[in-house]
DNA sequence: CTGTTAGCGCTTTCAG
DNA sequence: CTGAAAGCGCTAACAG
């Protein structure tokens, strides 16, 4: 019989059963080599899969040894050693947001398949946040790195080609920084979302939208929606109310100035329609329109965004989906063939949004 | 000035400005240490804080040396000298539902607090993904882990105390295995909902939930819900209803079933409701609800659940909220407790739910 | 086909 | 106060 790999003459485990064991030092490679009767470099070896090189004999007793011991190779010396650590980081600026889930779920499904470790950091929409994370993410040498950027600087991360951390964007660029992005087609996504309404007939369109800040999609989003409007050639009547959700004092009054302007359209006879930027917007507006209007605020106004949250069905907004999953899977492929060593240019890879139309905007 | 860490004479950056340098490899602490004109351990001393032992002029000297090189200490190696890398994993099963998001955020803040660095592992509902992760991140050395369990057997992890990685456990506990959990009191939770239904005079109660397979938290509601019930003098009526929502033509049976208790019901002048045993089968209720009985289903059924979703408030119906935050604290405080060598017995911190009434039972 | 020998970047005795 | 040296667990030449 074997021993357990720490335990050469130690008065550890005292009693008899599984009680109180220290644990046991996991088994190094020194401890497989040993017990199958060779050295460490056929080990590894075998565990680099270079089998065509080794007698099946050593090889059967190599995986005997593996399993007595269940030796699991240790991933940061392999790291340490090979340079690599197949890990990538992932930094998200707000988990609450269901589109980062879903964004995070392609992300998964290509780690596997190209053979990554996603490492998910969360900024919960703290800059500060963001700013550590992307220091530890250095810190453990990732190979690349995915970013929803909140409020990243220029300066944290280096353009593609020098010298820094091979990085792609996800849904917002960052200012001055060449990069690749990937993300939703804005400009075609709002047009369809203002079209869709200005054909069921609403013609007193307002676009609601966070804080411009330093994203990029929302500064987007809205002058495409400006730009739907210009190309209109009715007489529909189109502007932009900031709401910012993290400032209740400042969405109380936009919210009431939201109130008044959806006052006073109704009382011109117009028909009103609220275009949300994103979920999270969508879901304030339909929390503050419930309170206002009542139960059957659906009746009073159309509200449409972009996003299409889980709640949207039973809301019964008109949504415009993204195809998050395709933009996560795409960012990591971007984010490989850097790591692998392609430099192409910065690349933009912009997918088109689906229009979900549901009851709000079908009355 | 300071040469670049790789550049002893290499060709590399051509040119002249910042183009296409290949990315000249990080510095090390040996860089630094040259760069300073020291060794590596007064380098390694000022990284971990000795600075009490360090000379004032050394300090300086140091400290310009990792400014210029942007020196910054490899984790991994650390770890690996040290055979600690501050790692922990956390393994969810699924991040599309709230609660698992929530409780991330309350881990990320304790790991923070507590200088760890999560390893955030989804299985997305498949126990394969589970079993891999669990794998890898023992792959990767984690201190620790955290499991919101799908499907792990008794033999994936360790007993606490016996060899494994320390492990805490997130509201399911898994069969034959002794180790920490932290979740809701399920049984108070359940109790809590059941008597505010009773109060509101609703006489007929059908508890949905999911399929037990090896969640525990379901079974424990479930029975809560039973007693609950066995307990009240009065002539209230409740049964349970499972609901398999990764089965559709099993969660149409149900829902149809559901249909028809509720049509009988109603035909029998009894009040109906329907107390979800969590928010994924909140949602799908309420979806079904809509489309079975219109915009107006609220007025029909009353509907309340475990779990606060953000649109629990726009659908108006009552939930029991779980401290979610607190629970991913604290379950990361009981790793770290054992971590630290601590090794008491299993324990387990139940949370209380809060109920948040709203118009869905208050009709 | 197989083993020996150097390190990867860092911490940690152990001597100055 | 400071530094030299010995590894942590693993891979990668380089010899057999």
């Amino acid at each position: 019989m074997s021993m357990a790999p720490g335990s050469t003459d130690s008065a550890e485990n005292g009693g008899g059963g599984p009680t109180l064991a220290r644990a046991p030092r996991r088994a190094t490679i020194s401890d497989v080599a040993r017990e199958a009767g060779t050295g460490k470099t056929s080990i590894s070896r075998y565990l680099n899969g270079e089998l065509g090189v080794l007698s099946p004999d050593l090889r059967a007793r190599i995986e005997a040894a593996i399993e007595r011991l269940d030796y699991r190779p240790n991933q940061m010396a392999r790291g340490l050693k090979r340079g690599r650590n197949r890990l990538l980081g992932l930094l998200l600026a707000d988990l609450a947001n269901p589109y980062s889930v879903e964004v995070l779920q392609g992300v998964e499904a290509a780690c596997h398949a190209l053979g990554y470790m996603p490492l998910i950091c969360h900024a919960a929409n703290e800059v500060e946040m963001e700013r550590r994370y992307l220091q530890l993410l250095t810190t453990y040498r990732v190979e690349g790195v995915i970013v929803n950027a909140l409020g990243v600087r220029e300066s944290m991360l280096k353009p593609v080609g020098s010298g820094g951390i091979p990085a792609v964007l996800i849904d917002r660029t960052v200012d001055g920084l060449e990069a690749d992005v990937v993300g939703l087609d804005n400009p075609a996504a709002v047009r369809l979302g203002t079209e869709h309404l200005l054909a069921r007939g609403y013609d007193d369109i307002v676009f609601v939208v966070q804080p411009f800040e330093h994203v990029s999609s929302r500064r987007e989003r809205e002058a495409a929606f400006r730009a739907s409007m210009q190309a209109t050639k009715g007489a529909a009547c189109g502007m932009t109310q900031v709401l910012d959700l993290h400032d209740d004092a400042a969405a109380e009054a936009a919210l009431a100035a939201l109130d008044a302007h959806v006052a006073r359209a109704a009382a011109r006879g117009a028909r009103c329609a609220l275009f949300a930027a994103n979920a999270p917007v969508a879901l304030r507006l339909a929390l503050h329109l419930k309170s206002a209007l009542g139960a059957q605020w659906q009746q009073r106004v159309a509200l449409i965004a972009i996003d299409d949250p889980e709640w949207a069905e039973l809301a019964g907004i008109t949504t415009i989906r993204q195809p998050t999953r395709e933009i996560g899977y795409r960012a990591v492929e971007f984010l490989h063939e850097r790591i692998e060593g392609a430099a192409p240019a910065a690349r933009a890879a912009a997918f088109e949004g689906e229009l979900v139309a549901r009851a709000s905007t079908l009355g």
